[in-house]
DNA sequence: CAAGATTTTAAATGTTTGTTTAAAAAAACT
DNA sequence: AGTTTTTTTAAACAAACATTTAAAATCTTG
């Protein structure tokens, strides 16, 4: 009935399988992850991984969620930030280029599983209500109004941003092949690349107040 | 050792296989499409899929090959198009956009496949020649010798293009969901977005010869 | 039509899969 | 200490998998 103290191990074996599953699921994704591949990349018995969650179903679950929350958070957070239009289209690329840059396969795991299994996202609703009341709707509704920007609805704005820098990692393994690519040059284009699509964002959208 | 008549029948047994095993991978992927899953949707047995191919990879290796030779060809066929840059740009937005509306799961998959194995891509240098060496990259450079683009490679410039419009067929599951789109929905979105990407596009990279 | 080649079928092959079991080991508690 | 609970292990499980087999059905050809 009661836990385990498991004082000073670098690690509980729960959380070792569950980060073992992070890398297995990112790298392979659900179909091509096995429950083997994650026991043995946790250094676990095959058996332990249905022991703390009940199946490689709703092991799953439980890493998709915190993957998915992990980057939606980080992102609604700039959404809602007190700062200009100008600032914040800067911040959120800057801070999704991190953050893929960081973790290049998270994207495509997402985009995969979703596709895989829509209802996951739909039952999501926390994220869904940060996504649908952000800071930016009115910000672009009113800078609009003003003639400062050209007209665009927000959803087509974080369309543009989000497409130019995340298609640079969905890409990166064909993008690097194609290329014949380091992982270095690989690297050096994309933060070149995004860069160019701050200016080319920018000057698009605020072209009528220019210079 | 003779090819069998098979005269009238609509398609053959191997074009059935080939067309289901197509749509099945296109949709599920390698890992998650199993060699039942093909035969059932060419209303087959399951053992001329391995009488036809050797296996479940030799024909999925057929279909990838098959299908990316399609995706690029007519790609490369645009680059290499006798017209202006700025007509070019159009005309290759427009082709990928059609594309893509007709077969949404194209660029998904060939992504996906490339990822899980990176060597597939190398082996096809046909595509590799072609795309190194198309007309659009002495094009940019004439232009932004004369000034009249940005300074700007052409990497960057397709890049730019083809992230825009593949992003959105990529993300689409994810979209639709978040947003609650219809098919219908989605599809107006991603027209004017894709009409907005040209405008984007264009304006930016010809800005300095405004009206 | 009959002999031979080709195509299709039902059944079985041996693996690999996710999951379970039952016993052993470790830890916690009184 | 000894007892109970929790964790780990090796082994086994049935189901699903890709693939093979051998016989049946069909077509080709002389």
């Amino acid at each position: 009935m009661k836990k385990a103290m498991n004082c000073f191990p670098s690690q509980s074996t729960e959380e070792r399988i569950k980060e073992a599953a992070r890398q297995v699921f990112l790298e392979k994704g659900f179909d091509g992850a096995t429950s083997r591949d994650i026991a043995e990349a946790a250094g676990i018995n095959i058996a332990l991984t249905n022991y703390y969650f009940r199946s490689k179903e709703k092991l799953f679950v439980t890493i998709f969620e915190e993957i998915t929350e992990f980057f939606f958070t980080g992102m609604s957070a700039i959404l809602n930030k007190p700062i200009s239009l100008r600032e914040k289209i800067a911040e959120l690329i800057e801070h999704d280029f991190r953050m893929l840059r960081e973790n290049p396969r998270l994207i495509n795991f997402i985009l995969n599983e979703v596709h895989r299994n829509p209802e996951r996202m739909g039952k999501m609703i926390g994220l869904q209500k940060v996504l649908h009341h952000s800071m930016l709707d009115e910000q672009v509704q009113r800078e609009v109004r003003q003639g400062t920007i050209r007209p665009i609805s927000s959803m087509h704005l974080m369309t543009m941003m989000v497409s130019n820098i995340h298609f640079l990692f969905v890409s990166k393994p064909m993008t690097t092949q194609i290329w014949n690519m380091t992982e270095d040059e690989f690297t050096k284009f994309a933060d070149a690349h995004k860069n160019l699509v701050i200016d080319m964002v920018t000057n698009y959208l605020f072209e009528s107040e220019k210079a």
